[in-house]
RNA sequence: CGCGGGGUGGAGCAGCCUGGUAGCUCGUCGGGCUCAUAACCCGAAGGUCGCAGGUUCAAAUCCUGCCCCCGCAA
């Protein structure tokens, strides 16, 4: 097949660099992306970064609710697809929909399997202190994924690389790995390889409050988490009732009762932790801007030996 | 009309409710002191208090409209 029939899924960011490798690959008969949602302040309804790309190339777009229902089966049966290209499309597709394009379903996935299955791998990969991530490219099946793999990107993480910094290289990866290895997928040259069964992580869903900075934790794991939940959730403390969000910060090797504030000048607020200290750099008080911690002291006075942080 | 905080010398804040001299901490510049420090002492510069209108003898402060920044929720 010369211009295979592509049927596109995926809704955020991360997925218009799959989508518009697509677009070279073959012909975007439909683009599946979630509804539109309210965003923002002031609740303005916004449509998903895929879908704008897909208005701008003529292609039809569907967003549907519910997957499961027969009706969305039959729509996209209507564009008979070669195959469906999946990039953090945000829901599990059921076994009917698999096995609709003749050469199944394909998927983008931001690391390397079978490390960090799940919703949330970038950031985990952050989390857990990983010095290399990537993509990989697999054939989809119904578990969460599980399916076999037909190739990996790799890519080095910096120590200051935030999930802000590296969504970008590994959407970009995503669409690389698409040029490259697709079109042999679909000639039958390349074959899916199972996973391993050795090295599966899990990378579950982020939720809010994993963002809340628990200062008996080791510092390192606290800087860590810091990086990966940028920009959502990110890392956040309360003072005096009102959330206090920390955007940079260094592990150090300070100790006392943890929360205590063990030092506090130009070079930051020094906060014992379970294991060594982290020294916030960079806070943002609700309602403000960021501000350096050096700036925010200069209106907000926190004493050494204070522990002023709720939570811990 | 989703909820809320804010815009005051270069930075971070107070003052606003209860109109009446522009305040605090830091930085900057000049001088002094010290082996030394985010040091300390003395002195100085620097602000149409987001914008426009209104009320008043008088507005950072009260009223109206607009612009801009941000947090929450979704």
């Amino acid at each position: 097949m010369s211009r295979p029939r592509i049927v596109f899924m995926g809704t955020p960011e991360f997925a218009v660099a799959s989508l518009a490798a697509c677009f070279e690959l073959g012909d975007v008969v439909a683009v599946v992306t979630q509804p539109d949602k309210p965003k923002g302040r002031g609740n303005t309804v916004t449509a998903p970064p895929v879908k704008e790309l897909a208005l701008s190339r003529g292609v039809p777009v569907l967003q549907p609710t519910k997957l499961r229902t027969p009706p969305f089966a039959e729509e996209l049966r209507q564009y008979a697809p070669d195959i469906c290209v999946v990039t953090a499309y945000g829901r599990i597709l059921p076994k009917d929909l698999l096995e609709l394009p003749t050469k199944g379903c394909v998927n983008v996935h931001g690391s390397l399997l079978p490390r960090f299955r799940g919703a949330a791998p970038i950031q985990w990969a952050i989390a857990h202190g990983d010095t290399e991530t990537g993509v990989s490219l697999m054939v989809m099946d119904e578990g969460l994924d599980t399916g076999p793999v037909l190739a990996m990107k790799r890519l080095p993480i910096a120590p200051d690389d935030t999930s802000a910094t590296l969504y970008p290289k590994l959407a970009a990866l995503g669409g690389e790995v698409l040029r490259e290895f697709l079109p042999a997928y679909l000639s039958g040259e390349l074959k899916p390889v199972p996973q391993p069964s050795e090295g599966m992580v899990l990378a579950p869903i982020i939720e809010k409050d994993q963002g809340r900075l628990d200062f008996t934790k080791p510092a390192v794991e606290l800087e860590r988490r810091l990086r990966a939940f940028t920009p959502w959730p990110g890392a956040f403390t309360t003072l005096g009732g009102k959330l206090l969000k920390v955007h940079r910060a260094m592990a150090s090797g300070g100790s006392g009762t943890p929360g205590t504030v063990l030092a506090s000048g130009p070079d930051g607020i020094e906060v014992a932790c379970g294991e060594g200290s982290l020294v916030l750099l960079e806070l943002q008080p609700e309602g403000k801007r960021v501000m350096r911690a050096a700036d925010f002291l200069l209106g907000n006075k926190l004493v050494p030996g204070s522990q002023p942080f709720a939570g811990a």
